[in-house]
DNA sequence: TGATTCACG
DNA sequence: ACGTACGTGAATCAA
């Protein structure tokens, strides 16, 4: 399907609105009646042409401007009327809580930046509708381009196309324009050959074709008045030409592209204030056949033809399309929105060797340089390939985690599936290109592309940069904890198997649950699904029953140690002794990344025996870790998102947000909060940020479920904003049946409409939780791609090398390690600005164990 | 493969 | 009458 536009004459339709209709008022005093008009207007075309770009363009009133035609045209206009005029700044507020583009622009009329869009569809055989009530507009018509003519009123709208104009006066559109040099225009104050009118300018104009070619012949060709007239009004009728030419090649710096129409409906808020329901009611039939206007072009991809290495070169350097596919697998496929698609065999085998991923890199290279989008799945493998891609770039994998975080596979066969796009295995490019028409849209529809463009695509290449850095790790203190470790894990093996008398597998929670619950028959022992619970948890609480269960206790921390770290770290150093994380950027519901092979999001720091493995982290001889984490930042951005002004104070003030609350819900001075109170008061703040429930709340600090329940009814009524917000978290995952981030990012929320009742619980909990993870999310992705391009920028040779949730760690030079610091925490405070002020705080140290 | 446990934010 | 704190990944056991 092809893209169509609508380009508005803002001004020109809230003229004809105002008068077209009686003055109206909001209850609060706004005149509306324009804005009434000319909503009305708008939204009856969108919801008939099915446009899927629009934008509205506005004259700008620029004192200093004193452009010649710009002059002209004032002078001739009567002044905008007192209630017309606060009109237009409220039609910009309703248009852009509709998230429809608005163009102005100094020494441009509204009718230039129409021109020149429509001039950019007409190239681009983008169809595209101009709304204007001025007749100048005719000359705009094309083979693309319809004038959508609004007559006196703003019911009666006229079609002008080039066939239109031909039947009526037998000239083409842009011969319009001579024959307004010839007759001019009263209301714009261009005389044109006085005594000309239309009937005369037409004949005129259809004889000879131009203005210049009328006045040419006039010497000859005519007599009487009308030769005197030509002769006499020469230089006005070129000047009036002049004037009635409309400027198409306007410095605008916008494409058509850039306008898409979406979530239309996010205006229902502003017009429900202006009082404007009639335009309220049809916005909102609008916005529910929203998502069958969306369409763009959709490539067509031929068959895919298998060619030999010197047959696929020829056939790439041929290719000049813009859009193309590459895909990567068994084959290497390229696809392109010309009809393109070919493939070569990678691989093989001894007998046939094939192409390498090199020299695949290699041979596509020139042509990912020159092509204006390249469309692939999983830019960041790609990168880790060689390829590189230093233009425009989609990512099939990362729209497909944007639009749906939830699904368990990116891979493109899942992709394409889901699309209800047929996938040939050996030959996915062609159908790459068609999910690509497919998901951009989405995007689009969802209002997530400001997101995919902004942070999730540009943070694929911060990812790869990071991943092939690494980390140092010092082997020789691994080995040292690695054999500390087994000595303690050898003798407490011992000590349980002394005690227990039998051969007893503590690894196995099976044996040692029926080893300590029967066996044993210690008492208190809780149950899972499968059999009894040796968590820490359940071991803890019966640890003075009998002296085996601290010996496990200790066993168990000490082999998670040697085994999950020390152990892991060893096996996974490369030549140079670093470490090589990947990170998934499509792991997660919410919106954070994930580290694995080896996780090092889960590097123990909180127990002081587990914390001694970060000093095995390191930085190069002569280099610094520079490591920077937020302060709270999930309670900040709640504080922010639910506008709680207690929670917001706190902030501002720099105060001890678990003090704080501590004494808010207490009723004590703050320097009467003891360190008992507080902590209690933290648990309670972690609960809110998960989605609180008293049950768990109880579980989290040891006290009964009343108790804990009223803690929460205490804490809810001294920040009754955060109770309203999650409360709209819930009912807003309700209704739309997901939930989203500041920065729009989406979780879809099935478990709301769950018949179980405890799944609805886990739903509610998820829609309280995920719009504050997930904005947190957001916000360090995009420090990190802050913090890469100015590292970049300023010629650094520091490197971004892990992210921990809140947490980014540089690796510096020593004569860098201060300002890496300083620009580290200011990218990070700064990155956003909220309601609250965001807090990094830096530490610089060897080790990351010296980070603290 | 799923369940359990435990490391992190 | 039900059964929960939110989000992850790795090691291990038991089918």
């Amino acid at each position: 399907m092809a893209s169509k536009m609508l380009l508005v004459d803002g001004n020109s339709l809230m003229h004809r609105a105002f008068h077209a209709l009686p003055v109206m008022t909001s209850d609060s005093g706004e005149y509306t009646n324009a804005l009434h008009g000319f909503m009305m207007m708008l939204l009856r075309v969108i919801a008939d042409e099915k446009p899927d770009l629009c934008a509205v363009a506005f004259d700008r009133h620029a004192p200093t401007f004193r452009h010649l035609k710009y002059e002209a045209y004032k002078a001739g206009r009567t002044p905008t009327p007192d209630e017309l005029r606060p009109q237009f700044a409220s039609v910009r507020d309703v248009l852009s809580e509709m998230h429809i583009r608005i163009i102005e622009m100094d020494g441009y009329e509204a009718d230039d930046i129409l021109g020149t869009l429509s001039l950019m569809c007409e190239e681009k055989g983008i169809d595209n509708l101009i709304i204007t009530g001025d007749r100048d507009a005719f000359q705009l018509a094309g083979p693309h381009t319809t004038v959508l003519y609004t007559r006196q009123g703003i019911k009666d709208t006229e079609r002008v196309t080039p066939e239109f104009i031909r039947e009526k006066w037998n000239l083409s559109p842009v011969q319009l324009i001579d024959m307004k040099g010839l007759m001019g225009d009263t209301s714009d104050n261009y005389p044109g050959v006085p005594g000309v009118g239309e009937k005369t300018a037409q004949k005129l104009i259809e004889r000879y074709g131009s203005v210049e070619s009328v006045l040419d012949h006039a010497d000859a060709d005519q007599k009487g008045k009308l030769r005197e007239r030509l002769l006499e009004g020469r230089a006005s009728a070129l000047e009036s030409k002049w004037l009635a030419t409309i400027e198409r090649h306007a410095p605008l710096g916008i494409a058509p592209e850039d306008c898409p129409l979406h979530n239309l409906k996010d205006g229902a808020g502003i017009l429900a204030r202006l009082q404007l329901r009639q335009v309220s009611a049809r916005l909102e039939t609008l916005s529910e056949a929203e998502d069958i206007l969306v369409s763009i072009h959709v490539p067509e991809a031929g068959e895919c033809e298998l060619l030999t290495l010197p047959d696929f070169s020829a056939r790439l350097d041929a290719l000049s399309a813009d859009i193309i596919a590459v895909s990567l697998g068994t084959h290497l496929c390229v696809a392109s929105n010309d009809g393109t698609n070919i493939a070569l065999r990678l691989g093989g085998d001894l007998i046939d060797p094939g192409v390498s991923d090199e020299e695949a890199a290699s041979l596509l290279q020139p042509l990912l340089n020159r092509a204006k989008l390249i469309v692939l799945h999983d830019l960041k493998r790609l990168l880790g390939q060689g390829f590189a891609f230093p233009g425009a770039v989609f990512d099939v994998m990362l729209a497909g985690y944007l639009l749906n975080p939830q699904r368990r596979s990116f891979s493109l066969t899942s992709l394409c599936a889901e699309a209800q796009l047929p996938l040939n295995e050996d030959q996915p490019a062609g159908t790459m290109l068609r999910l690509y028409a497919v998901q951009h849209n989405q995007l689009r529809k969802d209002g997530m592309e400001k997101l995919y463009h902004d942070i999730e695509l540009p943070l694929a290449r911060v990812l790869h940069d990071m991943e092939r850095a690494g980390i140092l790790t010092d082997e020789e203190a691994l080995r040292a904890l690695s054999e500390r470790f087994n000595a303690h894990i050898e003798s407490l093996m011992a000590g349980i198997r002394e005690l227990a008398g039998e051969e007893l597998n503590v690894n196995s929670p099976k044996q040692l649950g029926t080893f300590l619950f029967e066996t044993l028959g210690l008492p208190g022992g809780k149950k899972t699904k499968t059999g009894w619970s040796t968590s820490a948890d359940a071991l803890e609480a019966i640890q003075d029953e009998h002296p085996l269960v601290r010996q496990v206790l200790e066993y168990r921390k000490y082999a998670k140690l040697k085994s999950t770290y020390v152990d892991a770290l060893l096996r996974l150093r490369d030549r140079e002794g670093r470490i090589h994380t990947s990170f998934d950027q499509t792991a997660t519901v919410t919106g954070r990344i994930s580290s694995l092979e080896p996780n090092l999001q889960n590097i123990p720091v909180r127990t002081t025996l587990g914390r001694e493995i970060r000093r095995a982290f390191i930085a190069r001889p002569g280099w610094q870790l520079v490591d920077a984490d937020y302060s709270q930042i999930e309670l900040r951005v709640l504080a922010h998102m639910s506008g709680d002004h207690v929670m917001i104070d706190a902030f501002r003030r720099g105060q001890d947000i678990h003090a704080r609350t501590a004494a808010e819900v207490y009723g004590v001075p703050l320097e009467e909060v003891t360190p008992e109170m507080r902590s209690s008061s933290k648990a309670v703040n972690f609960g809110i940020v998960y989605g609180i429930s008293d049950f768990g709340l109880a579980r989290g600090i040891g006290v009964s479920r009343a108790e804990a329940s009223e803690f929460i009814r205490r804490y809810f009524a001294r920040y009754p904003d955060v109770k309203r917000y999650l409360d709209s978290c819930v009912a807003l995952g309700s209704t739309q049946g997901y939930v989203t981030t500041y920065f729009n990012r989406r979780r879809y929320l099935p478990e709301l409409s769950d018949r179980s009742y405890s799944i609805r619980q886990f739903g509610e909990r998820a829609a309280m939780n995920s719009p504050i993870q997930g904005t947190a999310a957001d916000i360090i992705k995009l420090a990190m791609i802050r913090v890469h391009e100015a590292l970049g920028e300023q010629s650094f040779s520091a490197r971004l090398i892990l992210q921990v949730h809140d947490e980014l760690i540089v690796e510096a030079p020593d004569d860098e390690a201060q300002a890496a610091a300083s620009l580290l925490k200011a990218c990070m405070e700064t990155i956003v600005s909220l309601d609250v002020p965001l807090v990094a705080e830096v530490n610089i140290g060897h080790s990351w164990y010296d980070c603290k």
